[in-house]
RNA sequence: GCGGCCGUAGUCUAGCCUGGAUAGGAUGGGAGCCUGCCACGCUCCAGACCCGGGUUCAAAUCCCGGCGGCCGCACCA
């Protein structure tokens, strides 16, 4: 199976059969070689296996759930920013120690080292680095005092909204949350809702990443699909009750003390919850669906999922606790896959101070703050690791073992040779299959093995072959792309076949 | 953003050190022939030196800058 070359390139096979065969590419280097880095064009295959992906986690989890999905403008006023926290941690400005090339946050160090805390937002470059000198500040690592010049680092986009508008007073939004916590309100109350109270978002964020790298994994726009669950923090009765059944679930932990071993904890979700470590039923509930959906319907084998419990430092300035849902793969090693943020009243709370606008809730007549946590899926490295996990290779062929579901071509169409009467006759079932609501690829150039391999290729569960016998019988062979065996089936029965075999019954099931 | 390595068709690669005439091959792609089930064979076609500047009679090749890629550091809110 050459599988110690596999895990060595795993990555470059991935993203090399991508752009050969139309799932992505790098936005706009075909024309222009200086296109900035970061942007990802998703070809035919991969908008259908996105999509495919999309409507499974909409399906499984905000339809199963009861969350309401809403779409919200990728462009928020920079007040909505401010108000969230993220202006003060997206622009920083920063320094390098000459000796040893770490790089530190300059108000950070000026706080730490000089006990200053006010006024230093408001402070001009020259005044920051006029303190680094005159008070020596020296580097925490290597006790240098040789700074660099500032550096601003703006991690957001800034937008200038409205024809005469100098200043950046808009924001292209980092994550869809902030669009949800500010139609809160509004939500809530269009559809009569009560707590917890789920939306739902999925959307373009972007990020102006310092370095993006590795294809899909870090881009500078990318997608999310979002939960957001506003929730009584000391009433979570309702998950009480749908814990119940999931509670001998086996929950994959990296713990904060095990991080060096990397020993991975299977804890149930009933030690997860009683032990304290999962906070309530809400979120235990949730970090068993999250995992349950990766492993049971997108097909990520469970030894390779964990959650990785994040430290001080580590979280997000809005977080109370915090998992990162990740995947293992071996030449990546683990990546983050879905962001799992306890954020409290972080959010609301600051939205209710910087607009003044009340939006606790009433619940029993107690007005009340809802608290906020968030799974947050990163859709693109789900597309790169479904492609990457399904990727197969031996001595014969290259394919892709994807889940039948999320494979964006479900059955192809060949005449056995190309023969006017097959041709008439693969062309009339191809039809016949379109009609039946499968998307159906039809191919007649080249040898029948070069086709089936063609297939193999991107991953079509099923190829069709129209031969002589057709012709006579009525029937025509369908073969599976993972064990490269065939069955005879007649034409009436092919789409119920078909569909069987999609939701996976295997080729014996179907002759039965 | 820093340091190291690197940049030739869709993909992989020869040529670069030591400058020289239509940049070679493989694979993939298109058209056709052949073909009774797993990349057969044959004919034809299309396809590349990352961008800009410099040195030179002459640059894929040497020099500088930019952009991009990989790895490490930092960053990942």
């Amino acid at each position: 199976m050459g599988e110690q070359i596999l895990k060595e390139e795993l990555f470059e096979k991935v993203t090399s059969l991508a752009e050969r065969r139309g799932f992505f590419w790098q936005s706009a280097r075909t024309l222009y070689s200086d296109a900035p880095a970061g942007y990802w064009v998703y070809g035919p295959l991969g908008t259908l296996l996105k999509r495919k992906i999309t409507d499974i986690w909409r399906k499984e989890i905000v339809f199963k759930e009861g969350a309401l999905e809403i779409e919200t403008p990728l462009t928020l006023p920079i007040k909505v920013f401010k108000a969230s926290g993220h202006l003060e941690h997206f622009f920083d400005k920063l320094t390098e120690c000459r000796k040893c090339h770490t790089r530190f946050r300059v108000d950070k160090l000026i706080e730490e080292q000089c006990g200053v805390k006010e006024n230093l937002e408001g402070m001009s470059d020259e005044d920051l680095m006029r303190i680094l000198i005159e008070k020596g500040v020296r580097c925490p690592r290597c006790r240098a005092s040789n700074w660099t010049e500032i550096k601003h680092f703006n991690l957001m986009f800034t937008l200038q909204v409205g024809a005469d508008a100098i200043e950046p007073n808009a924001a292209l939004r980092p994550e869809t949350t902030q669009g949800s916590v500010v139609e809160f309100r509004k939500t809530y109350m269009v559809s009569r809702g009560k707590l917890p109270f789920i939306l739902a978002q999925v959307g373009r964020v972007f990020r102006n990443e310092i370095s993006p790298r590795r294809a899909l994994i870090r881009m500078r726009e990318f997608q999310q699909l979002e939960i957001h669950i506003f929730f009584d923090p000391d009433n979570t009765s309702d998950y009480d009750r749908k814990l119940k059944p999931l509670l001998n679930y086996k929950l994959r932990f990296l713990r904060k003390e095990d991080r060096e071993t990397g020993k991975i904890s299977e804890i149930t979700a009933r030690e997860a919850l009683e032990s304290g470590y999962t906070v309530n039923s809400l979120i235990t509930y949730w970090l068993v669906i999250y995992q349950k959906f990766f492993n049971e319907v997108i097909g990520i084998p469970a030894e390779r999922l964990r959650y990785r419990e994040l430290i001080e430092g580590e979280k997000a300035h809005y977080a109370l606790v915090h998992w990162d849902l990740e995947v293992y793969t071996e030449d990546l090693g683990w990546v983050e896959l879905v962001n799992n943020a306890y954020r409290t009243d972080h959010d609301l709370s600051g939205h209710q101070k910087v607009s003044g606008v009340d939006l606790s809730v009433d619940v029993g007549g107690r007005k009340l703050m809802p608290h906020l946590y968030e799974p947050s899926i990163g859709l693109d490295r789900v597309v790169y690791h479904v492609l990457a996990l399904s990727y197969r290779e031996d001595v014969k062929r290259v394919w892709l073992a994807l889940p039948r579901h999320l494979a964006p071509i479900e059955v192809a169409v060949f005449p056995l040779l190309s023969k006017d009467e097959l041709i008439f006759r693969a062309k009339q079932i191809r039809d016949l299959l379109k009609s039946e609501g499968f998307h159906v690829f039809y191919d007649e150039k080249g040898s029948i093995g070069r086709r089936y391999r063609r297939m193999d290729e991107v991953g079509t569960p099923a190829c069709v072959t129209v031969d002589y016998q057709t012709l006579s019988d009525g029937t025509v062979t369908l073969r599976d792309r993972d064990t490269m065996n065939q069955v005879r089936l007649r034409l009436e029965e092919l789409p119920r076949a078909l569909r069987r075999f999609l939701s996976g019954a295997s080729l014996e099931e179907l002759v039965e």
